[in-house]
DNA sequence: TAGATATGTCAATATAACTGACCCAAAATA
DNA sequence: TATTTTGGGTCAGTTATATTGACATATCTA
């Protein structure tokens, strides 16, 4: 390994510390709202991924999330039980499951969006798009190592 | 809120599901160590600091890991077990336990880091340090919001 | 038609967290 | 010095989220 400055072992180990920071944090800021719709940080993520992913399959979401479908049942089932979430059988492949977000599932994304809008934004607020631009290509390298 | 271009909402759920990843990918890697000693990402956590801030104390780890007391008693319980960690009586205040890292426990953590460097080294071995300081006080932002 | 794929489900277990109720010893303070 | 606060420990029960393993069903593909 090159001797970078930059990159000595203390400063590896604060950003492993960092990224536990800012996960936990930014989860954590919408935990009071999923509570009221009995809902946890497992439903949290689903639905995170059902909105930004319109028509998701199962095992499309099963490769984001990376749980096993038996985890994934359960997170599903509430969401339909509450629906938050509407199914569809696949137009070309009707063994496929479309995972959609109904009217209610929308109003609670938006919910939840909102209280962690705030933390990414105020982070952000100030910063030159430099920064901004540099931020996310060093967190998806990490991503994709 | 400006209307700053880099700052759309769907730049803003990206950080959000980036962040997860990233969180999870890099808490992900020493699992196959852990599980070797019979420990989880929870001991792991705790180790992580314990190495970070030598002679922390309780509730300096409590404050950090934001968990309950009892939660953290199993965790610390489980290492003390291992000999992986060593307590000492605080020398001004003895009520306070100092938190320390032994032998074991430190090729343990060793193991582990060696697991985690490697994706972030990777990450930004190929990234010029401006880059390298813009994550940094990015992250650290959205951790201090 | 045979096999692969996408999904669903039952049951048991593991991990990591929680709430709530106490306890003790030592430090701080009135 | 007497009282209160702080730092830490622990018992018991519960919840949230994940796991492994086994099977079932429908549908697509070769």
């Amino acid at each position: 390994m090159r001797n970078l400055l930059y990159l000595k072992d203390d400063q590896i180990k604060d950003f492993i510390e960092q990224i536990f920071y800012a996960y936990r944090e930014t989860y954590s800021d919408p935990k009071k709202i999923l509570k009221k719709y009995s809902f946890g940080t497992a439903h949290h993520r689903a639905i995170h991924l059902i909105e930004r992913y319109e028509g998701i399959t199962i095992s499309g979401l099963l490769n984001k999330l990376k749980i096993t479908k038996q985890s994934l049942n359960r997170v599903l089932r509430d969401l339909i039980k509450n629906k938050a979430v509407l199914i569809k059988k696949g137009d070309i492949d009707s063994r496929q499951r479309r995972i959609y977000l109904n009217e209610k599932g929308k109003k609670l994304f938006d919910e939840i969006f909102f209280e962690q809008k705030k933390r990414i934004y105020n982070a952000l607020k100030n910063s030159d798009s430099d920064s901004v631009i540099k931020f996310k290509n060093v967190l998806g390298r990490i991503i994709n190592e």
